[in-house]
DNA sequence: AATATTTATATGAAAAGGAATATATTTTTG
DNA sequence: CAAAAATATATTCCTTTTCATATAAATATT
């Protein structure tokens, strides 16, 4: 055994694991001219239309500016449109647009099929407690802590 | 129950659990002045040194011409230090310098301080097991099975 | 052995991201 | 209720990443 440090590492597994077991579907996506960030909204809207800027940022795990920008670019591809906040005026609201929700139909299904491919040696058990496992390290590690 | 979509879609769950997992260590490292992809290359090399700038790209999840730049810097601010391969001349092999090997230290012992406390709700069973989980699916999706 | 092919790294231009801050609006405070 | 503080989004400037490709060295082909 006597691996390298990195090699058992949770924050190196997990952005490894996360950046390998993604890289095949986020060609895919950009095949189809989308960008990670972009299909992340178009996936949130889809469900959960007219969101703010900031939601979406916390969901794209992107940063706010980033976020405005990203937005920038997928009204002006037509996938999405902003409205003023109602009642808060400050707020942004995100619509996602029939084009938007054309790609993402087409998207969603192949992250289905992705998924059930990656997930295909693991049994239905085996794949629950999967991701429990890493919706308990989210739900933990959510509220950021501490900040020294 | 009944979520939306990503909130039970194995690659959003990956990428969410690595980013909220590993923000707080992250900004750490920023205040030490510190770049992510940076910090992996010191810990690549602190019990391996001498790679390729392949290898170390492929290590710290980011494409070689992006490692260049990062081994640019580095070798700018003292860290590491290039050499020609031997005998493939092509190659170009990095080395960390006495100064790096400093700053991992620090690094490496803020690490594994941050890991035990994000782990320090399970036991040494159920870590392990998460462990596992995470290094099965990076082998099984390490070598792209297809590329259309 | 010369030529073509492949492989490793570097470079350059363009796109995307990040930190700090500006702007607009809402909420709080005295 | 006016002034101050807080909040949501946008903007600016600068750094980093990406894509395509150049360069150099090794391997394969004929």
């Amino acid at each position: 055994m006597a691996e390298r440090f990195v090699d058992d590492y949770l924050l190196y597994l997990l952005a490894r694991a996360s950046s390998e077991v993604s890289a095949q579907f986020h060609a895919h996506l950009k095949q189809h001219g989308l960008q990670v960030a972009e299909w992340r909204v178009l996936a949130t809207l889809s469900d959960g239309d007219g969101m703010t800027v900031g939601e979406l940022a916390a969901r794209a795990l992107q940063r706010q500016p980033t976020m405005t920008k990203t937005i920038d670019r997928m009204v002006r591809s037509g996938l999405v449109t902003r409205r003023k906040g109602e009642p808060d005026r400050r707020q942004v609201r995100i619509y996602i647009t029939p084009d938007g929700r054309n790609r993402v139909r087409d998207a969603l299904s192949a992250a289905k099929l992705h998924e059930a491919d990656v997930l295909s040696d693991y049994g239905p058990d085996e794949a629950r407690r999967l991701k429990s496992m890493l919706q308990g390290l989210i739900e933990r590690n959510g509220a950021t802590p501490r900040e020294d």
